[in-house]
RNA sequence: GGCCCCUUCGUCUAGCGGUUAGGACGCGGCCCUUUCACGGCUGAAACACGGGUUCGAUUCCCGUAGGGGUCACCA
């Protein structure tokens, strides 16, 4: 029954267009875990669609089941979708909350006679499978108290509220990713709508939450589109009701089911097979929220040749003609080459400050107060050679080691007597040299080479060693800028015989 | 098992009756070069199979195979 509480506009029930409709979506997560890679892109695809189309996207916690919801679930959730830059137009609707208006739709339901009451017990539902799956038949709920009157159960019996569904012809869907998709009627059985203690179930809660908070456009993974044709009826009937009281309707909403993300193995991307939650990407990878926004965004969806989409661009461009029909693999090494492409992008400060606490974790010696300084300092160097905020801070541990340094194994392979007397002479000469900037010195280490009649490298590596420990950095002439004179000779000395 | 959905390089995808089947990641080679990266160039790599429809199918239709989803008083 229409309520009064009733918010939604009449709006032509016939057929809702992105054009003629304000666009509201939702995205709906149950909180009984952290917010997966799947969720996350359902997330933005309703996010981005409502964006492009001038509507509203809205968060609906769909915490019913008490036993596996949890707080820090919830937490998890809204903290991983404000990580990746998305916002909702009101706050987050709590379906627990709404519980007494969903027990009312089912009591009008039951008063129009789209819905009856069921007596049967879980051991006799259970038998009834049994058999059914004995004799290989369809397990479905067989309406024995369909057509029953209510009088024939015990009095004070415990009963369950079932929906009466069409048991003829069929339905067909116009999914806006899946295209048409039709089902028959004999094949959907008549589902609870209220448990034996009265509470609503999940399918009665969605069709209610959607209507009242105006979700023109369903779109959810495709795990749920037979639901769609569970939960139609519901508005079916829902509409017939308040049709006869001059109420407005419920008109159906639009339906897109986007497919599935899969492992790299292509089985379900589940809990035990590496779906991580957000949190996993941002703080045990080190991946840029842009980067996974993107990655995530190119996941099933395509416009064309583009593969570096910026939010702004992805809110113009996003529709849902371009999500593709088939479930795409979780590609890790793309992820992380595009992460190296959001870093070479990002702002240096904002980087530094990534990056100083895995610093500090990785080296002892880095101070966090009078390391960020160099640290950003050094990050244009620094950041062309990582692909994740991990690989940043390794590259970066040369700068905050404390002399004498301990070189790594192929830095110690490279210091041989003659890349020690090397070292000797560039001591000498760096010395003597009043002004330390990379054109400077590397006009004297080339001079040098030339003068010796060896190549750069045989200079240059040597001196990587001693001034890192490693055989691989960013270019000598800046580490010996962004060490300073007195610590670069100081770092020569150590090694230099 | 019933029902539903899906199928272009290893992966993400472009293609929407006539293309040398394009791009990106990854992989190989070359260039740049003081190392590692970055960048540039380049190479190998795909229309699952079988029938139709059509002058012509990657594209449309039907099967087969394979994959996925779903069948609760869970969401």
């Amino acid at each position: 029954m229409a309520s009064a509480s009733e918010t939604v506009s009449a709006a032509s029930p016939a057929r809702l267009t992105d054009g003629e409709v304000p666009v509201v979506t939702r995205f709906a997560p149950s909180p009984t875990g952290f917010l997966h890679i799947g969720g996350a892109r359902t997330a933005l695809f309703n996010w981005l669609f409502a964006r492009h189309h001038g509507g509203k996207a809205l968060l609906r916690i769909e915490d019913t089941d008490k036993a596996r919801s949890t707080q820090p679930a919830i937490d998890a959730i809204i903290d991983g979708l404000a990580w990746l830059g998305l916002d909702w137009d009101a706050e987050p609707v709590f379906q627990s909350a709404q519980a007494d208006r969903h027990v009312e739709v089912a009591h009008a339901l039951l008063d129009a006679g789209h819905a009856y009451k069921c007596f049967a017990t879980p051991e006799e539902l259970e038998a009834m499978r049994a058999e059914q799956r004995a004799n290989k038949q369809p397990m479905r709920y067989d309406g024995r108290w369909r057509d029953r009157d209510p009088s024939e159960a015990p009095a004070g019996a415990p009963y369950v509220v079932r929906l009466r569904t069409p048991l003829t012809g069929e339905t067909t869907i116009e999914d806006r990713v899946q295209g048409p998709v039709t089902v028959a009627n004999a094949e959907l059985d008549d589902y609870v709508l209220l448990r034996g203690d009265g509470s609503p179930t999940y399918m009665l809660a969605v069709v209610v939450d959607d209507h009242d908070m105006g979700v023109t456009h369903v779109i959810r993974g495709d795990d749920h589109l037979n639901n769609a044709f569970r939960q139609l009826p519901i508005y079916r009937a829902m509409d017939e009701i308040a049709k006869a009281t001059g109420a407005p309707g419920w008109p159906d909403p639009v339906y897109a089911h986007i497919p599935l993300i899969h492992g790299a193995d292509g089985a379900k991307l589940s809990k035990r097979h590496g779906a991580l939650g957000v949190e996993a990407y941002r703080d045990e990878m080190g991946i840029l929220p842009e980067t996974l926004s993107n990655y995530l965004l190119r996941l099933g969806w395509g416009f064309g040749d583009r593969e570096l989409i910026t939010r702004e661009e992805a809110v113009s461009l996003f529709d849902l003609a371009g999500v593709g029909k088939s479930p795409s693999r979780f590609d890790i090494k793309k992820l992380q080459n595009l992460n190296g492409h959001y870093i070479r992008e990002a702002d240096d400060a904002r980087l530094a400050a990534l990056v100083a606490p895995r610093l500090a974790a990785l080296s002892p010696q880095f101070e966090a107060e009078s390391g960020l300084a160099l640290l950003e300092r050094a990050m244009p160097v620094l950041k062309v050679r990582a692909a994740d905020l991990d690989e940043l801070a390794g590259g970066a541990g040369f700068l905050f080691a404390k002399r004498p340094l301990s070189l790594d194994e192929k830095a110690t392979t490279l210091m041989t007597a003659d890349a020690r007397s090397m070292l000797a002479r560039i001591l000498a000469r760096f010395e003597a040299e009043n002004r330390w900037t990379t054109d400077s010195l590397e006009a004297s280490l080339k001079a040098m080479a030339e003068e010796l009649g060896v190549g750069l490298g045989k200079l240059a590596q040597p001196l990587r060693a001693a001034l890192t420990g490693q055989a691989t950095s960013p270019g000598i002439f800046d580490v010996l800028c962004l060490l300073g004179k007195d610590e670069s000779l100081g770092r020569i000395r150590d090694q230099a015989m």
